[in-house]
DNA sequence: GCCGTTTTCGGCCCGACTGTTTTCAGTCG
C-alpha cells in the first residue's frame, strides 16, 4: 500500500466521523496524520513502531493504525465507521464543494443517501428550498456530480503502474523465468486508464495458482475472459504469451490499434527485441509513449531524436523546501538534485498569500536568501535559484510589490484560490499575470486535478499567444495528480515557439523524479528539447528570465 | 488523538472566498 494510500485511509476516517459528529480534535488529528503521511516520501511499509512515532502528528493510536493498513491492507477503525454509514454517502464527500458539514446535513436532515438521489434532487430544483443551501449551490452539485460520474471507473496511472510493479514483482518471483509485462495505454503513459494490461509468459493455470496464494481478493480471469479485478477495484486485463510471440505480441498489446497495425503486418514473429521488429520494417525505434502521436511512423530517426528526452534535461525547476511546505530542507533538496545528476534547481516556495502553506513574508525571504548564498559555496558548481512560486490574486495581480519582485531570478505565477471562474474570467487573470514583466513562467495553467477536481476553463489560443508575446514560459507540472498543460496543447506550444516548462513541483526529495511523468507527458506531445526551459543551463535560465 | 511542557492536562493553523445569510458557516488550498 503507498504512502498516499494510507494518508487517503485517514482523509477518510477523518470525514466519517465528522458525519458522526464525533470528537473534532480527534478527527483533526487525523487531517494532520493526513497532511503529513501524504507528503513522506519513504515508504511507510518501511517504518516500525517507533520511527512512526517519531513523525510530527503521529503518535500511538495512529502508527497503530498505519501498521495495520501496511500489514492487512486495512484498518479496524475506518472499517468500524464505514460499517455505519451507506456507501452512498461516503460516495458523496467526493462532490466538489460539498464537505463533511453538509453531506452531513443532507444526509440526516434530509435523507439523501448517495450521488444519484442528490442529483435527482437537484434536477427538480428541490435543493435550493433546504436551509444553507441556494441556487448557486445547486447548480454546482450538478456540475460536480457530472464530473465525479464521468471520472468512475478510471484511475490514475501511476497508481495502476504502482500495483502493476507490485504483481509483476511477485508473479516474477512465484514462476520463476516467467515474464510479466506492463502493456496497454499503461505503457504508452496515457495519464487516465481504465484497465491494469499486463503482458505474461505465464499460463493460464500457473497464473491461477500464484492469485489463489495471495493475501488480498482477486476475481479470477474467467475461461473466455482475461479480465479480472484487482483488490476489487481495478480491472486487471491480461495477455498470455510464448517466449517466442513476446516481442510481437508486445507491440501489439501496447498499441495503440493503428499503429501496431501498420508495424505488425508481416507473418514473421520472432524478434528479441522491440528495436529488431522495427528495424525490419525499416523503422527506427519508437517508444511507447510516442505511438498516439499522428503519423509517427513517418518520422526519421533524426527527428525523433530532437524530441526532448532525460538526457536533455539540465535542471530542475520548481521545489518547495521546509521554508514552506515541503518537508525535506532546502539543502536536502539541492543534494537530491546533485545526486541525480542536474546541475542546478531552482526553488520556488510559496509567496505569502498562501497562509496554509506557510506562504514566506519578506523577513523568511531574506534568510532562505543567505542560506542560499551559502549552500551554492558548498555545493559548487551545483547552483540553487532564487526562485518564487508567486500567487496570482483573483485579479491577475502577483503576491508582492515590485521591489521584493525584482530580487527574484524566477518567478512561476500560479493560481491557488478562487477556482471558480468562467473563461473569459480565467483568461483574463492568466493575461494579466502573463503581462506582468516580473512572470517567467505559469505554473499548472489549468488548475485541474485529475479525476477529482476540473480545471477552470480556458481561451488556450490567448493565453499562449500572450506567452509568446511575453516571453512567458508555460509550465507541464509533472505531478502525476496535474499533468498541467495537457500534452494536448503543447502542438500549439510548439507552432507558437512558447518555451515549456517541464516541473516536478517536488515537496519532497523523492517528487524530484516526478519530472519522468512531465518528460512521457511532453513527448506524447512532440515537444522538441529546443523548446524545454530545463535544457537551459542555469545561466542561460537566469539570463532568459531577466530579459523581460 | 497529539503535543509540549507546566510531566497531567489544556490547547489544538489560517485566511480568503462563497453563498447563504442578514452576520456567518462551510469549503478550500
Amino acid at each position: 500500500m503507498s504512502n498516499k494510500e494510507i494518508a487517503n485511509a485517514f482523509d477518510l476516517l477523518a470525514k466519517i466521523m465528522e458525519l458522526h459528529n464525533e470528537n473534532p480534535f480527534k478527527i483533526r488529528s487525523y487531517q494532520n496524520a493526513y497532511l503529513t503521511l501524504r507528503k513522506l516520501d519513504t515508504p511507510l511499509a518501511d517504518f516500525g513502531m517507533e520511527q512512526l512515532m517519531e513523525i510530527k502528528g503521529i503518535g500511538e493510536a495512529i502508527a497503530e493504525k498505519i501498521q495495520s493498513l501496511v500489514k492487512t491492507g486495512s484498518m479496524p477503525t475506518l472499517e468500524k465507521y464505514l460499517a455505519k454509514t451507506p456507501p452512498g454517502v461516503v460516495e458523496m464527500l467526493k462532490i466538489n464543494g460539498l464537505g463533511p458539514k453538509k453531506v452531513a446535513t443532507l444526509w440526516h436532515e434530509h435523507g439523501f443517501a448517495s450521488p444519484g438521489e442528490l442529483l435527482y434532487a437537484c434536477n427538480e430544483n428541490r435543493l435550493i428550498e433546504l436551509k444553507g443551501f441556494g441556487e448557486k449551490t445547486q447548480s454546482a452539485i450538478i456540475k460536480a456530480i457530472g464530473f465525479l460520474q464521468s471520472s468512475e471507473g478510471k484511475y490514475l496511472h501511476h497508481l495502476v503502474t504502482y500495483h502493476a510493479n507490485e504483481i509483476i514483482n511477485m508473479l516474477g518471483l512465484a514462476v520463476p523465468g516467467s515474464v510479466t509485462i506492463l502493456t496497454g495505454s499503461l505503457r504508452r503513459g496515457v495519464p487516465i486508464v481504465e484497465t491494469m494490461e499486463l503482458l505474461t509468459t505465464c499460463s493460464r493455470v500457473q497464473l491461477e495458482k500464484f492469485m489463489k496464494n495471495q493475501p488480498f481478493e482477486w476475481d479470477l480471469p474467467s475461461k473466455n475472459n482475461d479480465k479480472g479485478m484487482w483488490q476489487e477495484f481495478l480491472p486487471i486485463h491480461f495477455y498470455f504469451t510464448t517466449g517466442h510471440d513476446l516481442i510481437h505480441d508486445l507491440v501489439s498489446t501496447t498499441g495503440p490499434r493503428s499503429f501496431a497495425q501498420h508495424v505488425l503486418d508481416s507473418p514473421d514473429k520472432s524478434f528479441n527485441t522491440e528495436t529488431e521488429l522495427f528495424k525490419s520494417k525499416h523503422l527506427p525505434y519508437i517508444s511507447p509513449e510516442l505511438r498516439d502521436i499522428q503519423h509517427i511512423e513517418k518520422w526519421s530517426q533524426k527527428e525523433l531524436d530532437l524530441l526532448i528526452n532525460h538526457q536533455h534535461i539540465k535542471g530542475i525547476i520548481h521545489c518547495h523546501s521546509t521554508y514552506s511546505d515541503g518537508i525535506h530542507s532546502l539543502e536536502a533538496m539541492a543534494t537530491e538534485a546533485q545526486v541525480c545528476g542536474y546541475e542546478y534547481l531552482v526553488i520556488t516556495d510559496h509567496s505569502q498569500a498562501a497562509a496554509y502553506a506557510n506562504g514566506l513574508k519578506l523577513e523568511q525571504l531574506e534568510a532562505q536568501w543567505l542560506e542560499i548564498d551559502y549552500l551554492n559555496q558548498k555545493l559548487h558548481p551545483f547552483k540553487i535559484l532564487k526562485g518564487i512560486e508567486c500567487d496570482i490574486l483573483a485579479h491577475g495581480d502577483l503576491d508582492y510589490n515590485e521591489e521584493i519582485l525584482s530580487r527574484f531570478e524566477l518567478i512561476i505565477g500560479s493560481i491557488h484560490s478562487v477556482f471558480n471562474m468562467d473563461e473569459t474570467k480565467a483568461t483574463h487573470r492568466l493575461i494579466r499575470a502573463i503581462e506582468n514583466p516580473f512572470t517567467n513562467i505559469i505554473g499548472h495553467p489549468s488548475g485541474r486535478l485529475l479525476l477529482s477536481r476540473e480545471g477552470y476553463p480556458l481561451d488556450y489560443a490567448r493565453i499562449l499567444d500572450a506567452c509568446k508575446a511575453n516571453q512567458v514560459a508555460i509550465e507541464l507540472n509533472a505531478n502525476p495528480q496535474r499533468l498541467d498543460i495537457d500534452a494536448s496543447h503543447i502542438t500549439k506550444c510548439v507552432e507558437l515557439g512558447v518555451y515549456v516548462a517541464i516541473n516536478p513541483d517536488a515537496h519532497n526529495k523523492t517528487s524530484i523524479k516526478d519530472i519522468n511523468y512531465g518528460l512521457i507527458s511532453a513527448r506524447r506531445g512532440a515537444l522538441p528539447a529546443s523548446l524545454c526551459l530545463n535544457t537551459m543551463t542555469a545561466n542561460e535560465l537566469i539570463s532568459f528570465c531577466k530579459k523581460r
